[in-house]
RNA sequence: GCGCGGUUAGCUCAGUGGUAGAGCACUACAUUGACACUGUAGGGGUCAGAGGUUCGAACCCUCUAUCGCGCACCA
């Protein structure tokens, strides 16, 4: 660094350093180096959807796993953070088939087939798969890309299919016809939790039927669609009586096979037995829309009239109603979402909501139709698509989940154990900035209030459909007979039995030996399927390899709240399932010490960020025109634990100020010279001035918050640390102070052996000292450098082999890279008194910064131009040195400031005083009485409401009785000091009005 | 309906019982001396409201208002 430029500039360094250390294999995790003195610290990446880009998001929760891969390096661990990229299922399919069709190629995917459609999601994937890796790298992300998995790689796969098989083997995975949530835009079933419920304005109608008594009626078993045409009566007697049903869903009429009532409804009661006549399709005959009155306790009297349609083919409880009743089921509907000829010739090959329009139409023809009201009610959305669910009976393979006791005991409740459960801020493990990592220890959430979310969910769990109708994904590993006898029954084929026994089916991970014989199921799985399996597939599970040995359990998990039931509690009960196998010698299988949660970005409107909204900045375009540690900076510094985050460009403008400060930080060290002379960079307890001793006891706590930063995963408060200690502490003051030491001497040549024979003159102790502060800038910020690591790496790299604080170490402890650099240590208490650091130093500095505050404050009400010089007098409290006149000197910009102990200040003197002595700055004949006395006033005014304050607190007998020792000294002490500050500025006011 | 989180300076937010804080924004002054991506000084707050506990409450408890999120859901 012999030209340092005059500000940062991210670009030129950025590259050349994430280079350097993937040439290096910075970031490779070695399995045989761990050991208890090497402890292994391993993060697996929330896999990124393989053709997604960078959001802000992912800059927020890597940047977090990046700082802590990074400080667990520092801290002597062998790391791996391992990455890699997600199948994403629907969201490739979709993205790729939109693409198509867009470009003309096809109408859709059942056009070209599944073998020609996926070659081409394939290509698609080798084309943009690699964007959001890049992107990661451009970010300073410290991932072991050597270890980079997919998880639709071959071996992944394996793990996924492996996993189906076990499962099915133990009776957890079963095939079923089912009510689920069918996707009518992508056209498949979907788990609970891709479903979003949404508030929908509608209509609430109400429809009338007529009541008849069918004497003699036939019951014939139900089957299919045909069931209701299957009864034969033979009379049917009107009986005059009509109810009236509110529905929102008009159109699923011709899909009713039942009319349910309260048993308990005094209204409606007598009726149940008889049967009513269903208004649609409309051209069919009465008596094939004969439907029973049934009684359900599910009935809420309350609600609409008190009568239910039930129409089991499509609505869930209704589904549940027509089990409870053994109703037949018609379904009315395509898989598109279009009816079908069971709805009626009115309706046949509508879209379900042109139909309900239709539907209306033809009620209110029929003058069934008695009213509409607006309605709102929650509608459940398919959360990829945007359009509502339609709840379908389907064939789909089902997932009764494993380990969920486990899994939900696993993650410490907030009153699991009030001690273990805080924060342990100052404890011994906050202090080395190390987590315990004793695999007996329960799972640990931040912040803690998720684990109630968690348990919530794992306490109501249902099955979890995992059959997805697309083509990307994996494979079910299951094959049918050809000339399927009972196994093989038809996708939307009936009867609907609910749980079929499967038998003669081929489940394994291996095609059967004769698949001519042989077709394999159609479907995928969800995608969730194979993420779930993330934190050992990637390892190399199901083998015992190193990597699993060293880094599973991993240590630490960040990821969104938003997928805690998609991705993190699944993964918790595949640990338990899959890791639990003895053969591992897993103590406790569970995935992760500690789940980190972190906060959603918004915009400053508080909106989530979204492509269509168009309000998410490319962090690309952040990262080119501010830096990356700029952009991780600004981040962290606005992301508090747990909350969400109003993203403002102005954080990363901030990040970017943090880094050019740094910088000229250094590029000031650079600038006032080498120190060579006379203690070769080691610090002489005997030179040390009390700004000197201040700013390392000033470092020291700053490196004590840092780890309790740490350990309590609060990355906001550790920026908000960094930025004070080294901009308003180190800057503004030690370097300040410094200056006065650094532009004193001159002759370092003769010094050191003056030093020596005890024959130092002023000026010899000037260079020593002047030598003596060089080393002590050069310990604070190569300390420094190593604290803001984890959070700016790249310009941290940079300056570290610059200042040239890399040549000090050895090789493997920062010598190469700053990233090996030990984690700074609290100063311990031979380090403290060896350079006789004490809190009166601290003490001295802090009043003496008062003191030039204020003294900074007269000039300002005294209107003195900033650059102009003054004369300043000092009647010190305490004794000062020369070295002591030039720091004040320097940091009021005085001409002169002269000591003198009995000083008596005349008239037009404007004085301060203060614990470090009283300051005084005469003013002749250029004083402006009024205003000076008006500022004395308003002085003495907040002075007085502060006395009144303190004494009534100290006029209470309660106070002064309960209250503890230090407490009430504190209060006393408070009184005195605002007293006499009382009587000062009530004595400068008598002065100036004599 | 149940649960969770928020409400503190113009804005974004820290602040676990003892003198209300930071950054940005604002005002004034300064500019060859590391840094204008800067420095110095300053203005600005009934801590959403009400009640309670306490010698003492932004902080603990109760209720209310309001915003956001999650879960469940009546057709």
């Amino acid at each position: 660094m012999s030209e340092i430029s005059k500000a940062y500039e991210p670009q030129s360094v950025e590259d050349k350093w994430y280079r350097f250390w993937l040439d290096r294999k910075c970031f490779v995790a070695d399995p045989a180096r761990v050991s208890p003195r090497r402890p292994a610290y391993s993060i697996v990446i929330p896999p990124p959807n393989v053709t997604g880009v960078l959001t802000m998001g992912h800059v927020l929760n890597n940047t977090i796993q990046d700082i802590l891969a990074r400080k667990a390096r520092m801290d002597g661990k062998e790391v791996l953070w391992l990455p890699g990229t997600d199948h994403a299922g629907i969201a490739t399919q979709t993205v790729v088939e939109k693409a198509l069709k867009k470009a003309g190629e096809i109408k859709h995917r059942d056009d070209w087939g599944r073998e020609k459609f996926l070659e081409r999601v394939w290509q698609w994937k080798e084309k943009h798969g690699g964007i959001i890796i890049q992107q990661l790298k451009k970010l300073g992300a410290s991932c072991d890309w050597t270890r980079e998995r997919f998880t639709m790689d071959e071996a992944y796969s394996r793990c996924v299919q492996k996993a189906f098989v076990e499962l099915y083997k133990k009776g957890l995975i079963y095939r079923g016809k089912r009510m689920v949530n069918w996707c009518p835009a992508t056209q498949t079933a979907l788990s609970d939790e891709e479903v979003v419920m949404k508030e929908q304005k509608g209509s609430l109608y109400y429809f009338k039927v007529e009541v008849v008594d069918c004497s003699g009626a036939v019951s014939a078993p139900p089957s299919g669609n045909a069931a209701v045409t299957d009864r034969r009566y033979n009379e049917i007697k009107s009986t005059g009586v009509w109810l009236t049903i509110a529905t929102t869903r008009p159109e699923t009429i011709p899909g009713d096979t039942a009319v349910a009532v309260n048993p308990k409804d005094p209204r409606y009661a007598k009726f149940i037995g008889k049967h009513v006549v269903r208004p649609l399709p409309a051209e069919l005959p009465r008596e094939l829309k004969l439907i029973p009155i049934i009684g359900d306790e599910h009935v809420d009297f309350e609600f609409g009239t008190g009568v239910l349609k039930v129409t089991p083919a499509h609505d869930q409880a209704d589904f549940e109603i027509g089990q409870r009743h053994k109703l037949p089921q018609i379904d009315i509907m395509h898989p598109n979402g279009h009816m079908n000829a069971a709805a009626g010739i009115g309706l046949n090959g509508l879209d379900r909501f042109k139909a309900r329009k239709i539907a209306v139409e033809l009620l209110t023809e029929m003058g069934a139709l008695e009213k509409e009201e607006p309605y709102t009610n929650n509608v459940g959305f398919s959360e990829r698509a945007d359009v509502p669910i339609e709840p379908r009976l389907s064939e789909q393979w089902f997932l009764k989940y494993p380990s969920v006791e486990q899994a939900r005991n696993c993650v410490e409740q907030e009153d699991d154990s009030a001690g273990r459960a805080s924060p342990r801020a100052g404890s011994s493990a906050a202090e080395d900035g190390s987590r315990e990592r004793s695999t007996h220890q329960q799972m640990r959430f931040h912040p803690q209030r998720w684990a109630k979310v968690y348990d919530h969910w794992m306490g109501n769990i249902q099955d979890w459909c995992i059959s997805r109708q697309l083509w990307w994904g994996h494979r079910i590993p299951v094959w049918y007979p050809k000339s399927g006898s009972g196994a093989c029954q038809s996708r939307d084929g009936s009867p609907a039995d609910l749980h079929p026994r499967l038998h003669d089916i081929w489940c394994n991970i291996n095609p059967p030996p004769d698949p001519e014989n042989w077709e394999q199921d159609p479907d995928v799985l969800d995608t969730w399927f194979s993420s779930w399996l993330w934190p050992f597939a990637t390892m190399g599970w199901p083998e015992q390899t190193p990597a699993l040995k060293a880094f599973y359990p991993t240590s630490d998990l960040v990821t969104g709240p938003d997928i805690i039931f998609f991705w993190v509690a699944r993964m918790i009960m595949a640990g338990y399932e899959f890791m639990g196998d003895p053969k591992f010698g897993l103590p406790d299988a569970k995935p992760f010490q500690n789940v980190y949660f972190t906060g959603i970005i918004r915009d400053k409107q508080g909106r989530k960020m979204s492509k269509s909204l168009g309000n998410s900045p490319d962090p690309l375009d952040l990262i080119g025109r501010h830096g990356a540690d700029a952009l991780r900076f600004g981040t962290m510094r606005s992301a508090p634990l747990g909350q969400d985050i109003l993203f403002d460009e102005q954080n990363v403008e901030l990040g970017r100020n943090f880094c050019n400060k740094l910088w000229n930080a250094c590029r000031f060290r650079q600038m006032v010279g080498r120190a060579d002379f006379p203690i070769q960079g080691e610090i002489d307890p005997k030179l040390l001035t009390a700004d000197d001793k201040w700013i390392l006891l000033k470092l020291d706590a700053a490196i004590r918050e840092m780890n309790t930063a740490f350990a309590e995963y609060k990355f906001s408060d550790a920026t908000a640390t960094l930025y004070r200690f080294f901009w308003s502490e180190y800057c503004d003051w030690y370097v300040e102070a410094s200056k006065a030491a650094l532009s004193g001497g001159r002759r370092c040549e003769s010094a050191q052996t003056e030093i020596q024979s005890g024959l130092m003159s002023a000026a010899t102790e000037d260079e020593a000292r002047k030598a003596n502060t060089l080393a002590v800038i050069d310990f604070v910020l190569s300390h420094t450098l190593r604290l803001f690591h984890p959070f700016l790496p790249f310009i941290t790299e940079e300056l570290w082999h610059g200042m040239g604080y890399a040549e000090d170490m050895p090789d493997d402890q920062g010598g190469q890279t700053i990233m090996t650099a030990p984690w700074p240590k609290p100063l311990d208490d031979d380090f403290k008194s060896h350079y006789g650091l004490t809190g009166d130093d601290e003490k001295q500095i802090e009043t003496r910064n008062e003191l030039v505050s204020q003294g900074r404050n007269l000039r300002r009400n005294a209107n003195i131009a900033a650059n102009k010089k003054v004369n300043f007098i000092l009647k010190p409290a305490r004794e000062v040195t020369r070295h002591d006149v030039e720091v004040l000197k320097l940091l009021l910009n005085a001409e002169s400031v002269e000591v003198k102990a009995d000083y008596q200040p005349s008239k037009s003197t404007m004085t301060v005083r203060t614990e470090s002595g009283d300051l005084f700055l005469p003013r002749e004949g250029l004083i402006d009485v009024e205003a000076e006395k008006m500022r004395l006033k308003k002085e003495l005014q907040k002075i007085d409401t502060d006395i009144a304050r303190v004494e009534q607190k100290l006029a209470n007998p309660n106070f002064v009785q309960k209250v503890p020792a230090e407490v009430l000294q504190e209060h006393q002490q408070r009184l005195a000091a605002w007293q006499a500050k009382r009587g000062h500025v009530t004595s400068a006011l008598a002065a100036l009005e004599s």
